[in-house]
DNA sequence: CTTGACTCTGTACTCGGCTACAGGGTTTAT
DNA sequence: ATAAACCCTGTAGCCGAGTACAGAGTCAAG
């Protein structure tokens, strides 16, 4: 389970030369991800040995890294796939990346208005279960009374159709 | 598509008993989000008329408006199921639930940490595309360089096992 | 030459939170 | 009496980002 410790081969024919399970070892990302990542054209389709085993050259790991970084920084697969592609094609994806980037910084931006006033609104629920929650005779505080007055309750009423909240989680 | 205009009853019967499309209007949640809710434990299961549909009181729609702040302040609908199974269980669930709130509110904290974190990193990478982005001879400083020399080609090479990233957004 | 670790392909499954549909029955307005 | 609008059950699909597995082939060590 754990870091199967030392093994056979982590350079057995020329170094530089590395086989998907080392890759995988290396860059911390699962060999049936890799193969993901190449089926959903976020890797090239790296050359074959005779028995068809992927054989990568180091340069994979700088793409890997390019991949998980553009992750944590909130870009799905389907925008990265667009920018390694653009990139490739040699139409020069700057433009249209520094655009993804900076709609990124405002989605983060308003993400993180969106969190710290649900943060509030959190600390404010705590705190009045600490206040009335105690009283004798009810539960809880909540399920039985009008479940706090925050607000929202005027907020709903409109959008008839789901596809708002969705699962941008949060 | 969009709320269907004013129809046929709002209140045909007694008033504060109500069909599931009344409900759904007057919650903003689909008929078929709130049948999920009850196949899930979510909302109890009304009574129903004679010929089978379902009929609810007006405390249903408190029922949903805290399922709705509660997911809105980041519970799953698990918790929330577990949440309001507690309180009807008779098993006060506020100690619990406010170590959800309590976990919770870290959470937040922590993600709104990384968030930012990441905005600064989003803005570092943006602006070394300006910098040296347009040099002549590489199509965009990135995927053919070291792809930036951000964090994280060191944080990699451990956990060989996927399942760190995960879908856990970010 | 066998064992065990590795690799291949292909398909199916997971999770959360719904949405969509098919194929009926019911209620209400005209 | 009929059509529209509603309701029912049950099953299947969607999204994103993988994971899991079956069944087969390959490679290196002992």
């Amino acid at each position: 389970m754990a870091i199967r410790s030392a093994r056979t081969g982590d350079g057995p024919e020329r170094p530089g030369v590395l086989k998907i399970g080392e890759v995988s070892r290396l860059s911390g990302i699962g060999v049936e991800a890799l193969r993901f990542y190449e089926r959903n054209g976020l890797l090239d389709r790296p050359s074959r040995t005779g028995s068809g085993y992927r054989v990568y050259g180091p340069e994979v790991l700088d793409r890997l890294a390019f991949i998980k970084q553009a992750q944590v920084l909130g870009f799905s697969l389907d925008e990265i796939k667009k920018i390694i592609g653009d990139a490739r094609a040699g139409r020069s994806p700057c433009d249209e990346v520094r655009e993804i980037v900076r709609r990124r910084l405002e989605e983060l931006d308003e993400r993180v208005r969106e969190m710290l006033s649900y943060r509030k609104d959190l600390a404010a629920t705590l705190e009045e279960w600490d206040e009335r929650g105690r009283a004798p005779g009810h539960i809880c505080g909540l399920i039985e009374g009008a479940e706090i007055d925050h607000p929202m309750k005027q907020a709903r009423r409109a959008q008839p159709k789901g596809k708002r909240l969705k699962n941008r989680e949060a």
